[in-house]
RNA sequence: GCCGGAGUGGCGGAAUAGGCAGACGCGCACGACUCAAAAUCGUGUUCCCUACGGGAAUGAGGGUUCGAUUCCCUCCUUCGGCACCA
């Protein structure tokens, strides 16, 4: 056996202990994970930092409890995989580097240096050496790679759009990247502007239907939820509508679908049971044939209102209460069903973002239609008629978007439509059927998603590896090429544009086509990119035959349980499903899903009750902590102090509990009395304190281990909490020395490894004398028949107030429960004299009397 | 407005499957040790009452049940997401 590293100490310091074992662990690789085919493996992911720096308390809040589960995992046996790494590119690096001048790539790599040293005294089981770091070149030319592989799927493309731009951030944002009613950049926030640029973009709407699905997936119902809403998934029909203005060479055959001719337009509706109630059609005032059928003499006051909505921002025209504005285009639709003409107006209510930017309008049925119809006077035609014939007479005041039967619907007269979205819903099943096989549209899927904006005007990120050629278009970077490595020697200046476009030389390069003078693409990727795939870089580092090495691809993959905070769901989380399913289409990846079973941490809120921040004052820093209680006390404390999925405000007093949790645990180790090392009157425990201890140990070792497959940290630390408490007495009892006191002791450390891992060693290895390590220890087994009571105590209520308890043999049945809770002196009392209606037994539980 | 989470002592929180509400800890109070304090150890600590004893209580109100923190309905508060989404 190994030598151990230093004779036993008596008083716990923990600086001292931690800081051994640390060592020890990295020097025997105790955390090193290998593909091992005879275990079944486990891969923990918890979400990697950006190396911003210092490690602050909610890092320790995120990291540790998944430590705690992943080491749990591989005393259960698992070959465990729990590697961390950094997010390393991104613009806190880069600004800094314009304000200080100090290179992002000097200050993220120090900050990655002074990160991993502080996460060493975590003592976490990461395996550094699978540490994947994103902003290395070895890393980000497989971003590159990535890249180009979603190219050539043709997901992803080059379009000229209104983007969203921070201003502060100085780069374009994704849409998820916008967040809250003031639509601010998710990062800095600072609220965003729209630029019209020509950006990449991936097709990730491509997926929407497959994101949608979480089929044997055990995700946070949360995440689900949130990703749903945002995919936002809505049925319905696509409809056309033939212009009829006198401008337009008008076809009158009404069945013929020509997409290309512009006199045929295009609706998205929920509703195609409503269309006969189509009245009149609005156009956003962004739409591009408001300007072809706008008629002479509506032109000026289209054009006012046309500017006036584009001085608008998003915000205040979304706003839900305005007053619905809008003008007559002069032109005119012919609606499909019933040919009849109805008015094309244009108000700034429809947005030309979603559906078709165009709408038909039925304001017997949808309130905004309604509000826009009540204003200018427009028809309302009643279509869909409410059973109860009493409602009937409010139509005119508000539409009415409940079930009924439709009307005023030639043929389909008396069709019962329900409230129900799409197919479920007999009224639209049925004009759906009908509109398709007429011709006049067809059944539609409209999502809210949009495709994923990628590129970003900064220099600190992934090179985005295409060429531009004048005469050949957009080409990738030739593969053998990878990576194109950013330039060092640039400019730091917040311009706008990225840096690499202002670089004198780096732009310029041939095409892989002719040969010819060519410029690369200067934008850099948005980091999530980055993110999407380092599950998979983890896998093999330093592999350069590809992003990673099959074998361990095949032994590892999927994630197992992926840890994280909520902020990510419908970013990072959305996207790495996105890239997942893209590249498995692309061969490269297999399955499903990347990751099985996702859990969310919550957040550790300052003392105060706030978010904490600098400018609050109300930061914890777990280095202090670990200097003053080490670390072992300050993991205890955080899985302690919260329900992990909740999080909650930081106590400074709260912590003392851990603190004497851990000193007491040491305490009752390294007693002499405690080891049976002295003789003591103490040490005579009856076989009754001996049974009782077993039997506390082996019902809190069930406890702990359903807790621990719960992420329910915080009762695990109770639960020991508790134990010790116990076997605190039965030491007082004389149980030390005798065998169940051993294997309590046994137990119990190896239940508080996972979440103390350096006091378990030390007094595993030192003070026990078992076998190094406690960590490659398997979990115990609950011994049945240890847990069994001897007796129970019952409750008795009379009509359901408690009355009384009575103590019964175990194994007592039904009837000598009864007789026993009916036996009883406070009953009986309570039951003055009359005869109970009725009395119920739940076997080991309960009694319950009615009088 | 729609969708989702959460409401339990002074505080964080606990409660397999509908069965003793408040485990565990913080804080507080009292006691032991000490010249004293800290630390440590012990005891107590939901609220109310004429306190041996009884009553109320898990956001509010109702329902199902012998029995509800747990299941159902209505509502309130709060946090998060989405929102003139057609």
């Amino acid at each position: 056996m190994e030598e151990r590293p230093q004779a036993k100490d008596k008083s716990y310091n923990p600086q001292a202990i931690e800081k051994k074992w640390q060592d020890k662990w990295e020097a025997d690789k105790l955390y090193r994970a290998v593909i091992d085919t005879s275990k079944p493996k486990h891969y923990a992911l918890t979400m990697l930092p950006y190396p911003s720096g210092d490690l602050h308390i909610g890092h320790w809040y995120a990291i540790t409890p998944s430590d705690a589960r992943a080491r749990y995992m591989r005393m259960k046996g698992y070959n465990v995989l729990f590697p961390m790494g950094f997010d390393a590119f991104g613009l806190p690096a880069e600004n800094a580097a314009i304000k200080e001048g100090i290179h992002p790539m000097k200050r993220t790599f120090e900050n990655i240096e002074r990160m991993r040293k502080q996460m060493r005294t975590m003592g976490a089981m990461f395996d550094w050496e699978r540490e994947a770091v994103s902003a290395s070149p070895e890393y980000y030319k497989w971003t590159e790679w990535f890249f180009i592989q979603l190219f050539k799927q043709g997901l992803a493309y080059r379009k000229m759009s209104a983007v969203d731009w921070c201003p502060n951030c100085n780069t374009t944002l994704a849409r998820e990247q916008v967040w809250g009613d003031d639509r601010h950049c998710e990062r800095c926030g600072t609220p965003v502007i729209k630029k019209n640029l020509d950006q990449w973009f991936f097709k990730a709407t491509k997926y929407a239907d497959e994101l949608l699905n979480f089929d044997d997936m055990d995700w946070t119902q949360t995440v689900k939820t949130l990703q749903t809403n945002w995919i936002d998934r809505s049925e319905g029909a696509e409809v056309k509508f033939r212009i009829a203005s006198n401008q337009s060479s008008v076809n009158s055959n009404q069945s013929e679908l020509n997409t290309d001719d512009w006199s045929l337009i295009t609706v998205f509706t929920t509703r195609p049971d409503t269309l006969w109630g189509a009245t009149f059609m609005v156009f956003s005032p962004e739409h591009p044939l408001v300007d072809k059928i706008t008629t002479e003499e509506n032109k000026s006051a289209v054009n006012e209102y046309k500017a006036q909505a584009a001085r608008q921002t998003e915000i205040q025209r979304g706003a839900v209460d305005k007053e619905k504005t809008g003008v007559f285009t002069g032109a005119y639709a012919i609606n499909p069903v019933n040919q009849k003409h109805i008015q094309i107006w244009i108000a700034d209510y429809v947005m030309m973002s979603y559906g078709t930017g165009a709408i038909m309008a039925v304001p017997a049925h949808d309130e905004r239609d309604f509000a826009f119809a009540k204003k200018y006077d427009l028809p309302i035609i009643e279509v869909i008629r409410p059973d109860v014939e009493t409602l009937h007479a409010t139509s005119l005041q508000a539409a009415y978007i409940g079930a009924g039967e439709m009307v005023n619907s030639d043929q389909f007269n008396g069709t019962k439509v329900s409230t129900e979205k799409g197919r479920k819903n007999p009224g639209i099943v049925t004009v759906l059927d009908w509109i398709a096989a007429q011709g006049i549209g067809k059944e539609s899927i409209n999502y809210r998603y949009r495709d994923w904006l990628i590129s970003r005007q900064r220099y600190w990120g992934a090179p985005i590896p295409m060429i531009h050629c004048e005469t050949h278009g957009w080409n990738p970077v030739p593969e053998d090429q990878l990576p194109v490595t950013l330039p060092e020697d640039v400019e730091w200046r917040p311009t706008g544009e990225s840096p690499l476009k202002l670089h004198p030389t780096w732009k310029n390069t041939i095409c892989p086509i002719c040969g010819g003078p060519a410029t690369r693409e200067t934008d850099t990727m948005d980091t999530f990119m980055c993110s999407s795939w380092y599950h998979l870089r983890y896998l093999s580092p330093k592999y350069d035959q590809g992003p990673f090495d099959q074998a361990e691809y095949d032994y590892w993959m999927p994630v197992d349980t992926y840890t994280g905070g909520i902020e990510h769901a419908t970013m990072h989380l959305l996207y790495t499903r996105f890239f997942h399913k893209a590249m498995r289409d692309a061969g490269v990846t297999k399955g499903k899903e990347p990751m099985i079973q996702l859990r969310n941490q919550g957040m550790v809120l300052g003392e105060d009750n706030d978010k904490m921040s600098k400018s609050k004052g109300n930061v914890v820093a777990p280095d202090l902590l670990v200097n003053k209680y080490g670390a072992d006390s300050v993991r205890a404390y955080i899985m302690f102090f919260a329900r992990w999925e909740m999080g909650a405000p930081w106590d400074s007093q709260g912590i003392e509990g851990t603190v004497r949790w851990i000193r007491r645990v040491w305490t009752l180790f390294t007693d002499s009395v405690s080891n049976g090392l002295e003789t003591d009157e103490r040490m005579n425990a009856s076989d009754e304190v001996r049974k009782n201890l077993r039997r506390k140990v082996h019902q809190t070792l069930r406890k702990v281990t359903r807790n621990f497959e719960n992420f329910d940290f915080n009762t695990v630390v109770s639960s020991l909490m508790e134990l010790m408490n116990e076997m605190y007495k039965a030491r007082e009892a004389g149980a030390a020395g005798t065998d169940a006191w051993k294997e309590a002791q046994e137990i119990y450390l190896k239940m508080m490894a996972p979440v103390a891992p350096h006091i378990s060693e030390e007094l595993w290895t030192n003070h026990l004398g078992k076998p190094y390590s406690i960590h490659t220890q398997l979990w115990p087994a609950v011994d049945e028949e240890a847990t069994r009571e001897d007796s129970i105590e019952i409750p008795v209520q009379v009509n359901g107030k408690l009355r009384d308890k009575v103590i019964v043999p175990a194994e007592a049945s039904e009837d000598e429960i009864r007789a026993a809770a009916l036996a009883s002196e406070a009953v009986q009392k309570y039951l003055e004299g009359k005869e109970p209606r009725k009395v119920i037994v739940a076997k080991g539980r309960l009694v319950s009397i009615v009088v």
